[in-house]
RNA sequence: GGCCCCAUCGUCUAACGGUUAGGACGCCGGCUUCUCAAGCCGUUAAUCGGAGUUCGAUUCUCCGUGGGGUCACCA
């Protein structure tokens, strides 16, 4: 008998990651078994259930990678739930019941005819449970015919669509019992039930939109990619029993089992999750990180053309800044930006985060200098003019090719700098180029904004050397 | 409160009677370095408590304690 999954979620909002991780265990155990894997929208609740949450729930899916093969919805299903109610009452195992509820609304509700006694099912990850029925009394299973309730639903649904393998959230254990005792009534082959540990907020309690989880899509939207969150998710109350932590989809899909599954919740970490996605993005090609880099840095430098407008007007880097846009030569610069950016950054919004306070605006434009500044620990001023007079020199006389690359550049000065003590010369270069107390180093800054910037920015620090020098 | 489940570093976890209780994230420190970041190395840190069983308990049993789940005409 080949394996047959659900993920069965109700559209009633947005998902977290705890509802997700569900899906994914759903969908490995699946695959693995070379089985088939069901999405079904249960949303036999009109009321709360929306076609948007739907539609957040397949795009959230399509995202991680959880490709489903076959679709259902449950409200397409209501003949098949009608029927099976006229079963249950025909054959005694329900009845109509003329009720009052508590708002006073007068209806014939269909209850269930509770045998009682004792149920025992065998979890997959928990081992046997058993419940005493009994206390149940006769739940109810539909409004009335035409209103089908969670527990029918979902017993016609996965016994007609012959699902083996129930991997739901372990807050569903307390459902099983009443559930197999439907099955139990229209003759449906028992499946296996596999109770996953609850996932836990920061607080300790049960994830929830209430307290704050965000929806999937919203990590999706700060950056994350699809294989780390996959990854996260697929290692929280699971372990594959070695130290192994970087899985792909198909290592996931083979290392799975039951056995690996934890009995109590685990807290959604999201430090480990920014690990895991950093972990993703040193791993990518240049080319794919350019995708992934390039119009989230494009975007944040657009919005941070006000603040860098200015200096555009008066350096060489000013065509097109009052098109509204980035210019081309900002986009140059932007992809020689892409190796220091990885390594500075989890996800895209940091590095949105980054533009936005202005860490990167160096390199668009010119610094303004704090002259106090621009002398290492206590040098005179005098020798900085000397070292940075050195040095430019040194970059003039070397061809233009020799400032693509960092260590090419690094080579031109580094015996001066050596020999001077490096920090005296180092320094004073790099705060010139940026003007900042914390940057990468200065050949990689030059090796990014060119000679002609580097000389630019070189004279700037040593004509306000200069100036300070003669007024004191 | 009833019922059910769970309990190892702050967090995620390994150990399936015998280990200096291992790994990862984070934290902290060091190396490297003009600064930052990265990288490398390292430190700190745990078996909830009490009784048993056993030559020996993280591991088995019981009782506490603590945490969680669930008790709808929701799913």
């Amino acid at each position: 008998m080949s394996v047959i999954t659900r993920f069965a979620p109700s559209p009633t909002g947005l998902l977290h990651g705890g509802n997700y991780r569900t899906a994914v265990f759903a969908y490995l155990f699946a695959r693995q078994q070379k089985g088939h894997f069901i999405l079904r929208i249960e949303d036999t609740d009109k009321a709360r259930s929306k076609p948007e949450y739907e539609a957040n729930i397949l795009e959230s899916l399509q995202w991680l990678g959880i490709d489903w093969d076959s679709f259902a919805r449950q409200s397409d299903r209501l003949a098949q739930h009608q029927a099976a109610v006229k079963r249950l009452i025909d054959s005694d195992h329900a009845y109509l019941s003329h009720e009052t509820s508590a708002e006073g609304k007068e209806s014939d509700l269909i209850r269930f005819r509770n045998p009682g006694g004792v149920i025992t099912f065998d979890d997959l990850v928990r081992g046997p449970i058993n419940t005493d029925v009994t206390d149940l009394g006769d739940f109810i299973i539909a409004r009335n015919i035409d209103e089908p309730l969670f527990h029918l639903a979902v017993v016609v649904d996965d016994g007609e669509m012959s699902v083996t393998h129930i991997v739901r959230g372990d807050d569903h254990i307390a459902n099983t019992p009443r559930q197999i005792l439907i099955q139990r009534a229209l003759g449906f082959t028992e499946p296996r039930y596999a109770h996953l540990p609850i996932v836990l907020g920061p607080d300790r309690a049960k994830l929830s939109k209430r307290r704050g989880a965000k929806a999937l899509t919203e990590y999706r939207d700060a950056g994350y990619l699809p294989e780390s969150m996959l990854n996260f998710l697929a290692l929280i109350g699971w372990n594959p029993g070695t130290e192994q932590e970087i899985f792909s989809k198909d290592q996931l899909v083979e290392a799975f089992n039951f056995s690996g599954i934890q009995h109590h919740g685990a807290i959604f970490n999201e430090e480990k999750l920014r690990w895991f996605n950093r972990e993703y993005l040193l791993r990518m090609t240049t080319d794919d990180f350019s995708t992934y880099t390039m119009p989230v840095l494009k975007e944040a430098l657009t919005e941070r053309l006000p603040a860098l407008a200015f200096s555009h007007a008066e350096t060489s880097m000013k065509e097109g800044a009052a098109a509204g846009g980035i210019t081309d030569m900002d986009a140059t610069i932007a992809q020689k930006l892409l190796p220091v950016i990885r390594e500075r950054i989890s996800t895209s919004n940091d590095l949105r985060t980054m533009v936005g306070e202005g860490e990167l605006d160096y390199y668009f434009k010119k610094p303004i200098l704090d002259v106090t500044k621009i002398p290492f620990k206590g040098g005179s001023p005098t020798d900085t003019v000397k070292h940075l007079q050195h040095v430019k020199e040194t970059f003039v006389k070397s061809s233009q090719d020799q400032f693509k690359d960092p260590e090419n550049i690094k080579s031109l000065i580094w015996d001066y700098a050596t020999e001077i003590g490096r920090g005296a010369v180092l320094w004073p270069l790099r705060f010139a180029l940026t003007g900042a107390e914390r940057s990468p180093d200065p050949f990689t800054v030059i090796s990014i904004i060119g000679l002609t910037e580097t000389l630019a920015r070189i004279k700037v620090a040593h004509n306000l050397l200069e100036a300070s020098g003669l007024s004191t």
